[in-house]
DNA sequence: ATAGCTGCAAATGCTTTGCAAGGCC
DNA sequence: GGCCTTGCAAAGCATTTGCAGCTAT
Protein backbone atom coordinates (compact mmCIF):
# COMPACT_ATOMS: atom_id res chain seq x y z
CA UNK A 1 0.00 0.00 0.00
CA UNK A 2 0.91 3.23 -1.04
CA UNK A 3 -0.07 6.35 0.54
CA UNK A 4 0.61 10.00 0.07
CA UNK A 5 -1.23 11.15 2.75
CA UNK A 6 -0.69 9.50 5.83
CA UNK A 7 -3.12 11.95 8.06
CA UNK A 8 -5.84 11.42 5.48
CA UNK A 9 -5.59 7.70 5.57
CA UNK A 10 -5.66 7.91 9.44
CA UNK A 11 -8.84 10.05 9.37
CA UNK A 12 -10.65 7.62 6.77
CA UNK A 13 -10.00 4.90 9.64
CA UNK A 14 -11.61 6.44 12.27
CA UNK A 15 -8.60 7.48 14.08
CA UNK A 16 -7.01 11.07 14.65
CA UNK A 17 -3.62 11.52 13.07
CA UNK A 18 -1.14 12.26 16.03
CA UNK A 19 2.17 12.75 15.29
CA UNK A 20 3.47 9.10 16.49
CA UNK A 21 1.20 7.94 14.54
CA UNK A 22 1.56 9.53 11.27
CA UNK A 23 5.38 8.88 11.88
CA UNK A 24 4.81 5.04 12.18
CA UNK A 25 2.54 5.01 8.89
CA UNK A 26 4.53 7.18 6.85
CA UNK A 27 7.32 4.27 7.45
CA UNK A 28 5.66 1.42 6.96
CA UNK A 29 3.17 2.43 4.17
CA UNK A 30 5.09 3.96 1.56
CA UNK A 31 4.96 1.07 -1.24
CA UNK A 32 7.16 -2.24 -0.15
CA UNK A 33 5.95 -5.00 1.49
CA UNK A 34 7.40 -4.72 5.27
CA UNK A 35 7.85 -6.95 8.18
CA UNK A 36 8.23 -5.61 11.31
CA UNK A 37 8.11 -6.08 15.26
CA UNK A 38 7.33 -3.91 17.20
CA UNK A 39 11.06 -3.91 19.05
CA UNK A 40 12.30 -3.33 15.06
CA UNK A 41 9.72 -0.45 14.43
CA UNK A 42 10.81 1.18 17.35
CA UNK A 43 14.43 0.92 17.14
CA UNK A 44 13.50 1.87 12.96
CA UNK A 45 11.43 4.97 13.89
CA UNK A 46 14.18 6.27 16.94
CA UNK A 47 17.11 6.07 14.19
CA UNK A 48 14.79 8.48 12.10
CA UNK A 49 15.13 10.79 15.27
CA UNK A 50 11.21 10.78 16.47
CA UNK A 51 10.83 9.47 19.86
CA UNK A 52 7.98 7.62 20.99
CA UNK A 53 7.60 4.68 23.59
CA UNK A 54 7.57 1.32 22.90
CA UNK A 55 4.00 1.03 24.51
CA UNK A 56 2.66 3.94 21.72
CA UNK A 57 3.90 1.13 19.28
CA UNK A 58 2.40 -1.62 20.14
CA UNK A 59 -0.87 0.07 20.61
CA UNK A 60 -0.67 1.79 17.79
CA UNK A 61 0.59 -1.54 15.52
CA UNK A 62 -2.52 -2.98 17.13
CA UNK A 63 -4.46 0.05 15.91
CA UNK A 64 -3.72 -0.30 12.55
CA UNK A 65 -4.34 -4.43 12.46
CA UNK A 66 -7.48 -3.82 13.45
CA UNK A 67 -8.81 -1.55 11.01
CA UNK A 68 -7.19 -3.34 8.50
CA UNK A 69 -3.76 -1.31 7.38
CA UNK A 70 -1.87 -4.78 8.92
CA UNK A 71 -1.83 -8.11 9.00
CA UNK A 72 -0.52 -9.90 11.86
CA UNK A 73 1.75 -13.01 11.46
CA UNK A 74 3.24 -15.67 14.17
CA UNK A 75 6.83 -17.40 13.17
CA UNK A 76 7.81 -19.95 15.29
CA UNK A 77 10.02 -17.38 16.89
CA UNK A 78 8.26 -15.49 20.12
CA UNK A 79 7.74 -12.07 18.58
CA UNK A 80 4.75 -11.18 16.68
CA UNK A 81 5.17 -9.78 13.07
CA UNK A 82 3.44 -7.31 11.56
CA UNK A 83 3.51 -7.33 7.69
CA UNK A 84 1.86 -4.50 5.56
CA UNK A 85 1.08 -6.62 2.79
CA UNK A 86 -2.56 -7.91 3.98
CA UNK A 87 -3.71 -9.51 0.91
CA UNK A 88 -3.56 -13.53 1.41
CA UNK A 89 -0.32 -15.03 1.15
CA UNK A 90 1.89 -17.23 3.18
CA UNK A 91 5.67 -17.17 4.22
CA UNK A 92 8.75 -18.52 4.39
CA UNK A 93 10.48 -18.89 8.00
CA UNK A 94 14.18 -18.99 8.68
CA UNK A 95 14.62 -21.48 11.39
CA UNK A 96 17.92 -20.20 12.33
CA UNK A 97 17.80 -16.06 11.70
CA UNK A 98 14.24 -15.72 12.50
CA UNK A 99 13.36 -14.03 9.08
CA UNK A 100 9.88 -13.52 7.45
CA UNK A 101 9.56 -13.72 4.04
CA UNK A 102 6.44 -13.13 1.42
CA UNK A 103 5.76 -15.99 -0.74
CA UNK A 104 2.85 -14.26 -3.14
CA UNK A 105 -0.28 -16.35 -2.78
CA UNK A 106 -0.28 -17.76 -6.82
CA UNK A 107 3.02 -19.49 -5.76
CA UNK A 108 1.34 -21.75 -3.29
CA UNK A 109 -1.62 -23.89 -4.44
CA UNK A 110 -3.50 -26.22 -2.10
CA UNK A 111 -6.11 -28.29 -3.90
CA UNK A 112 -7.10 -30.53 -1.12
CA UNK A 113 -8.89 -28.95 1.65
CA UNK A 114 -10.23 -31.04 4.46
CA UNK A 115 -13.88 -31.07 5.70
CA UNK A 116 -14.15 -28.37 8.45
CA UNK A 117 -15.52 -29.17 11.79
CA UNK A 118 -18.99 -28.85 12.40
CA UNK A 119 -20.32 -25.11 12.67
CA UNK A 120 -16.74 -24.09 12.10
CA UNK A 121 -16.32 -21.68 8.96
CA UNK A 122 -13.07 -21.23 7.32
CA UNK A 123 -10.93 -17.93 7.98
CA UNK A 124 -8.11 -18.22 6.10
CA UNK A 125 -5.33 -20.39 5.27
CA UNK A 126 -1.97 -19.92 6.48
CA UNK A 127 1.24 -21.73 4.90
CA UNK A 128 4.65 -21.49 7.15
CA UNK A 129 7.04 -23.11 4.48
CA UNK A 130 10.37 -23.72 6.93
CA UNK A 131 13.51 -23.30 5.32
CA UNK A 132 17.11 -23.37 6.65
CA UNK A 133 20.89 -23.63 5.55
CA UNK A 134 23.11 -21.21 4.86
CA UNK B 1 2.55 -43.75 19.54
CA UNK B 2 1.28 -46.43 22.11
CA UNK B 3 4.24 -47.85 25.04
CA UNK B 4 3.82 -50.26 27.32
CA UNK B 5 6.84 -49.49 28.83
CA UNK B 6 7.86 -45.84 29.80
CA UNK B 7 10.94 -46.35 31.22
CA UNK B 8 12.95 -48.39 28.55
CA UNK B 9 11.65 -45.84 25.98
CA UNK B 10 13.54 -43.45 27.60
CA UNK B 11 16.49 -45.11 27.86
CA UNK B 12 16.36 -46.01 24.32
CA UNK B 13 17.11 -41.84 23.50
CA UNK B 14 19.03 -41.49 26.13
CA UNK B 15 17.49 -40.34 29.22
CA UNK B 16 17.17 -41.40 32.32
CA UNK B 17 14.31 -42.44 33.27
CA UNK B 18 13.19 -40.26 36.36
CA UNK B 19 9.80 -40.76 38.59
CA UNK B 20 8.94 -37.21 36.40
CA UNK B 21 9.75 -38.19 33.11
CA UNK B 22 7.92 -41.55 33.49
CA UNK B 23 4.87 -39.85 35.10
CA UNK B 24 5.05 -37.00 31.93
CA UNK B 25 5.94 -39.95 29.53
CA UNK B 26 2.93 -42.21 30.34
CA UNK B 27 0.65 -39.49 30.32
CA UNK B 28 1.56 -38.49 26.79
CA UNK B 29 2.02 -41.31 25.27
CA UNK B 30 -1.27 -43.75 25.27
CA UNK B 31 -1.71 -44.34 21.25
CA UNK B 32 -4.16 -40.92 21.47
CA UNK B 33 -2.76 -38.24 19.64
CA UNK B 34 -2.30 -35.37 22.37
CA UNK B 35 -1.90 -31.51 22.18
CA UNK B 36 -0.72 -30.27 25.09
CA UNK B 37 0.73 -27.12 26.83
CA UNK B 38 3.33 -26.69 29.59
CA UNK B 39 0.51 -25.35 31.67
CA UNK B 40 -2.43 -27.87 30.75
CA UNK B 41 0.26 -30.55 31.09
CA UNK B 42 1.26 -29.73 34.89
CA UNK B 43 -2.33 -29.67 35.61
CA UNK B 44 -2.98 -33.21 34.63
CA UNK B 45 0.41 -33.83 36.29
CA UNK B 46 -1.30 -32.28 39.16
CA UNK B 47 -4.80 -33.66 39.07
CA UNK B 48 -3.25 -37.19 39.23
CA UNK B 49 -1.66 -36.43 42.43
CA UNK B 50 1.93 -36.67 41.29
CA UNK B 51 4.13 -33.32 42.09
CA UNK B 52 6.61 -31.66 39.93
CA UNK B 53 7.45 -28.26 39.15
CA UNK B 54 6.67 -26.35 35.89
CA UNK B 55 10.07 -25.87 35.29
CA UNK B 56 10.55 -29.40 35.18
CA UNK B 57 7.20 -29.73 32.19
CA UNK B 58 8.96 -27.41 30.46
CA UNK B 59 12.62 -28.89 30.39
CA UNK B 60 11.15 -32.11 29.71
CA UNK B 61 9.05 -31.20 26.99
CA UNK B 62 11.79 -29.47 25.29
CA UNK B 63 13.88 -32.94 26.06
CA UNK B 64 10.97 -35.06 24.12
CA UNK B 65 10.95 -32.54 21.39
CA UNK B 66 14.75 -32.81 20.95
CA UNK B 67 14.11 -36.62 20.69
CA UNK B 68 12.05 -36.68 18.51
CA UNK B 69 8.97 -37.83 20.80
CA UNK B 70 7.64 -34.56 20.22
CA UNK B 71 6.53 -32.02 18.14
CA UNK B 72 6.17 -28.24 18.95
CA UNK B 73 3.46 -26.15 17.25
CA UNK B 74 2.71 -22.95 17.26
CA UNK B 75 -0.81 -21.43 17.02
CA UNK B 76 -1.38 -17.89 16.94
CA UNK B 77 -2.20 -17.42 20.60
CA UNK B 78 0.91 -16.99 22.59
CA UNK B 79 1.54 -20.29 24.33
CA UNK B 80 3.52 -23.24 22.62
CA UNK B 81 1.72 -26.20 22.26
CA UNK B 82 3.46 -30.00 22.36
CA UNK B 83 1.52 -32.38 19.81
CA UNK B 84 2.32 -36.36 20.30
CA UNK B 85 1.53 -36.99 16.40
CA UNK B 86 5.54 -36.28 15.18
CA UNK B 87 4.70 -37.17 11.88
CA UNK B 88 3.86 -34.81 9.29
CA UNK B 89 0.48 -33.18 9.59
CA UNK B 90 -1.70 -29.84 9.32
CA UNK B 91 -3.71 -27.92 12.12
CA UNK B 92 -7.05 -26.74 12.70
CA UNK B 93 -6.57 -23.38 15.04
CA UNK B 94 -9.90 -22.51 16.66
CA UNK B 95 -9.25 -18.37 16.82
CA UNK B 96 -12.00 -18.07 19.67
CA UNK B 97 -10.91 -20.72 21.33
CA UNK B 98 -7.34 -21.10 20.85
CA UNK B 99 -7.47 -24.87 20.17
CA UNK B 100 -5.50 -26.94 18.15
CA UNK B 101 -6.78 -30.16 15.96
CA UNK B 102 -4.96 -32.42 13.58
CA UNK B 103 -5.38 -32.58 10.10
CA UNK B 104 -3.94 -35.77 8.58
CA UNK B 105 -1.17 -35.25 6.13
CA UNK B 106 -3.23 -37.08 3.59
CA UNK B 107 -6.12 -34.47 3.69
CA UNK B 108 -4.17 -31.14 2.53
CA UNK B 109 -2.25 -31.16 -0.92
CA UNK B 110 -0.16 -28.79 -1.82
CA UNK B 111 0.26 -29.00 -5.65
CA UNK B 112 2.54 -25.99 -6.09
CA UNK B 113 5.32 -24.82 -3.68
CA UNK B 114 7.16 -21.49 -4.59
CA UNK B 115 11.17 -21.65 -5.34
CA UNK B 116 13.20 -21.66 -2.23
CA UNK B 117 15.40 -18.68 -1.46
CA UNK B 118 18.76 -19.43 -2.80
CA UNK B 119 20.82 -21.61 -0.26
CA UNK B 120 17.82 -22.44 1.99
CA UNK B 121 16.33 -26.10 2.40
CA UNK B 122 12.84 -26.90 2.96
CA UNK B 123 12.70 -28.43 6.29
CA UNK B 124 8.73 -29.08 6.67
CA UNK B 125 5.33 -27.24 5.50
CA UNK B 126 3.20 -26.51 7.93
CA UNK B 127 -0.62 -25.29 7.24
CA UNK B 128 -2.57 -23.74 9.89
CA UNK B 129 -6.61 -23.95 8.93
CA UNK B 130 -7.60 -20.68 11.04
CA UNK B 131 -11.71 -21.22 11.83
CA UNK B 132 -14.18 -19.53 13.90
CA UNK B 133 -17.75 -19.67 14.65
CA UNK B 134 -20.42 -21.52 17.10
C1' DA C 1 30.73 -41.80 43.60
C1' DT C 2 29.28 -38.96 40.12
C1' DA C 3 27.10 -37.18 36.33
C1' DG C 4 22.66 -36.08 35.45
C1' DC C 5 18.04 -34.37 37.27
C1' DT C 6 14.75 -31.65 39.91
C1' DG C 7 12.75 -27.86 42.40
C1' DC C 8 12.43 -23.47 43.64
C1' DA C 9 12.77 -18.73 42.97
C1' DA C 10 14.64 -15.22 40.50
C1' DA C 11 15.43 -13.53 35.89
C1' DT C 12 14.08 -12.80 31.15
C1' DG C 13 11.62 -11.36 26.95
C1' DC C 14 7.66 -9.85 24.88
C1' DT C 15 3.51 -7.54 25.57
C1' DT C 16 -0.24 -5.12 28.08
C1' DT C 17 -2.10 -1.87 31.40
C1' DG C 18 -3.00 2.05 34.73
C1' DC C 19 -3.01 6.56 35.11
C1' DA C 20 -1.48 11.34 34.86
C1' DA C 21 -0.12 14.65 31.42
C1' DG C 22 -0.53 16.14 26.73
C1' DG C 23 -2.57 16.96 22.02
C1' DC C 24 -6.28 16.99 18.33
C1' DC C 25 -11.01 18.62 16.94
C1' DG D 1 -13.14 21.97 26.70
C1' DG D 2 -13.63 17.30 26.06
C1' DC D 3 -12.17 13.14 24.65
C1' DC D 4 -8.79 10.51 22.60
C1' DT D 5 -3.60 9.53 22.95
C1' DT D 6 0.78 9.17 24.81
C1' DG D 7 4.42 8.00 28.00
C1' DC D 8 6.30 5.95 31.50
C1' DA D 9 6.69 2.50 34.80
C1' DA D 10 4.67 -1.24 36.72
C1' DA D 11 2.29 -5.48 36.02
C1' DG D 12 1.52 -9.80 33.28
C1' DC D 13 2.39 -14.06 30.89
C1' DA D 14 4.95 -17.78 29.16
C1' DT D 15 9.26 -19.45 29.42
C1' DT D 16 14.20 -19.98 30.91
C1' DT D 17 17.97 -20.12 34.08
C1' DG D 18 21.09 -20.54 38.30
C1' DC D 19 22.15 -23.33 41.73
C1' DA D 20 21.77 -26.27 45.88
C1' DG D 21 20.09 -30.65 46.88
C1' DC D 22 18.56 -35.20 45.19
C1' DT D 23 18.82 -39.66 42.38
C1' DA D 24 19.69 -43.16 38.88
C1' DT D 25 23.40 -45.91 37.51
Amino acid sequence: MKISHPANLLRQRGMRPTRQRVAIARLLFDGVDRHVTAESLAEQIKDLGIKLSLATVYNTLHQFTDVGLLKKVRGLSDATWFDTNVNSHHHFFDTESGALTDIPAEAITISTLPKTPPGKVVEGVDVIVRVSGR
